[in-house]
This record gives structure tokens, C-alpha cells and sequence, in this order.
DNA sequence: TGCGATGTTATCAT
DNA sequence: GATGATAACATCGC
């Protein structure tokens, strides 16, 4: 579920709360090692401890703790969080906890067991699998339209190809294509150089206001102590099947596009 | 009751 | 290389 927008959120509001705290060690609860992508939790553990947060950022939808001396990262995957409280000692769905010399704690809690957590010294692992960021200056229109004409893939896929574009997700991908009145099956190399800018400003635009509002939460997304994404009331198509496009009134159509649930308007959207 | 869908992504087969 | 299926997992709703 968490997209950029998400992560981001999640970023804003535990930097407070863990700027310049030491580690002392990484627990490891009810045995998911699947959640422990590096290293096993062990290794993972001794490497961190003593270690001190220098910073806490975000690269795609990869959450980064600089520490002295490497990265502990975590992805969220689909229903992963990062939240600084759990009631009454209930360890259900706590996949791991970091435990500070402040004796508080963070606590990785992932009712799926999707996401991920990690340590490297190098960011090369991530940046492998992790392209151009959309709010980065990198990210510009000249170079966005020669990416575009480099592929042959339908332009929904290739948006959700981190390695292509990173942070977007179902929801605003979708989003941006309803924007910018793209079908979501046209070929990215055939684009018009009309709905490539309208593309790019959407991007732009939609990502910066999802931040702005915290996120967009439709089922699972919190942040904090139960705090929820307030873009949802601004989605124009996602999730809005069989009810009438804003636009042009005719009913959005859902279909699945490389086996996503895809929202679109068939008029507006050629 | 049972089945399919759910916002993600790495991996494997074609 | 591109594309598609699958697995990882729990919950919800029809």
C-alpha cells in the first residue's frame, strides 16, 4: 500500500522521534525470517548496535537510517508499518523492534510479512533496483520524454517499474494517467509530446499534494499513533468503478493491466 | 463456507 | 531483453 506519498509521511513524522538515538541491539519477534532480507536478524542486530541515527530518508520506497557506519533499511511492501507504541505488550504482527539506549523502541509491525528489513554499507544494492526519483531534480521533462521513447512498453506497466520511475504505485499511477488523459495500454514510445507533459506535471503535481496531505490511506495505511492519509478524498479514479468520470460523467472502468486492477475512463482516456 | 481480491516486488519461466 | 506467472501472507467481502 504505501506509495511515495506514504512514505514520506512515515519519514516526516519519525524523524523527530529518532534523531541522534543509539541502537542497542535489533529483536527479532515471532520468528519471521523471511523479513530479514540481508543478513539474518543476528547479523543484522550485531551490526546496528551502538550504531547512532545520522538521518532518516527515503529512496523510492525504501525507508534509509544512516547510521556511522552503513544503512539499516526497511521496505513496507504492502502492509508494513513503523510505529513507536504497541498496546499492552502485544507482540502480534511485530515482525521485528529496534530497542534504543533511550529504552524506547520502534517497532516493525507487518500483519502480512511482506516487507523487508536490511543492512548494507553500501547503497548500491538499492540503487540497483531503484531509478530516477519523480521529485528529484533529476526528474526532468527532456529527460522523462527520451526515457519514454527508449521503451515499448504499455505506459501503466513501465510507471510501476521501480527501476524505470520510482515511488509510484497503483493508486497514482492511475491517478496521474486520469490527469493527463492517457489510456493506461498506450505504448509509451507513442506517447504525444502533449500528454507527456501533461504526464510529467502530474507526477509532479499529484505526488507533491499526497505528501502535502499525508498520504492516501483506502484500507491499512496509518502512520503514528493510528494517524490516516487524507488524499483519499481527492482520488479522481481509483477505486471508483462504475461511477461517473469527473470529467466527462461516463462510468470508470475497471480492468487488469499486467494482472493490476486498473481504473480508468474510456472517453477521456485515449 | 469458500474463493478471489487487496495498495508490492523479487524471482523464475517462457 | 521483454513479458507473464508465481510466491510471500492475512483479512475481508461477496
Amino acid at each position: 500500500m504505501p506509495e511515495l506519498p506514504e512514505v514520506e509521511t512515515v519519514i516526516r513524522y519519525l524523524q523527530p522521534y529518532l534523531a541522534s538515538k543509539t541502537i542497542l541491539k535489533l529483536l527479532h519477534h515471532n520468528d519471521y525470517s523471511n523479513v530479514f532480507s540481508s543478513h539474518s536478524p543476528k547479523e543484522i542486530s550485531r551490526s546496528v548496535q551502538g550504531q547512532t541515527i545520522q538521518k532518516i530518508w527515503r529512496r523510492g520506497k525504501y525507508i534509509v537510517f544512516t547510521l556511522e557506519c552503513g544503512y539499516l533499511y526497511f521496505h513496507l511492501r504492502m502492509t508494513g508499518q513503523l510505529v513507536t507504541t504497541i498496546e499492552n505488550q502485544n507482540h502480534k504482527y511485530i515482525t521485528a523492534e529496534l530497542f534504543f539506549s533511550d529504552k524506547t523502541s520502534l517497532y516493525f509491525k507487518d500483519y502480512r510479512k511482506f516487507g523487508r528489513i536490511g543492512y548494507t554499507q553500501s547503497l548500491s544494492c538499492i540503487n540497483q533496483l531503484v531509478g530516477v526519483e519523480p521529485l528529484g531534480s533529476w526528474f526532468t521533462m527532456p529527460r522523462f520524454q527520451k526515457e519514454l521513447k527508449k521503451r515499448k512498453w504499455q505506459i501503466k506497466p513501465l510507471l510501476l517499474d521501480q527501476s524505470f520511475i520510482c515511488g509510484l504505485g497503483n493508486i497514482y499511477v492511475d491517478e496521474c494517467l486520469w490527469r493527463s488523459c492517457i489510456h493506461p495500454q498506450t505504448t509509451s514510445n507513442k506517447l504525444q509530446s502533449k500528454n507527456v507533459e501533461m504526464l510529467y506535471q502530474s507526477i509532479v503535481t499529484i505526488l507533491r499534494e499526497a505528501i502535502s496531505l499525508n498520504g492516501t490511506t483506502i484500507i491499512n495505511f496509518q502512520y503514528g499513533e493510528n494517524n490516516v492519509g487524507n488524499f483519499k478524498q481527492f482520488l479522481k479514479v481509483y477505486a471508483r468503478e462504475r461511477l461517473p468520470c469527473f470529467r466527462c460523467k461516463n462510468k470508470i472502468k475497471k480492468v487488469f493491466i499486467g494482472q493490476r486492477g486498473t481504473y480508468f475512463c474510456n472517453i477521456c482516456q485515449r
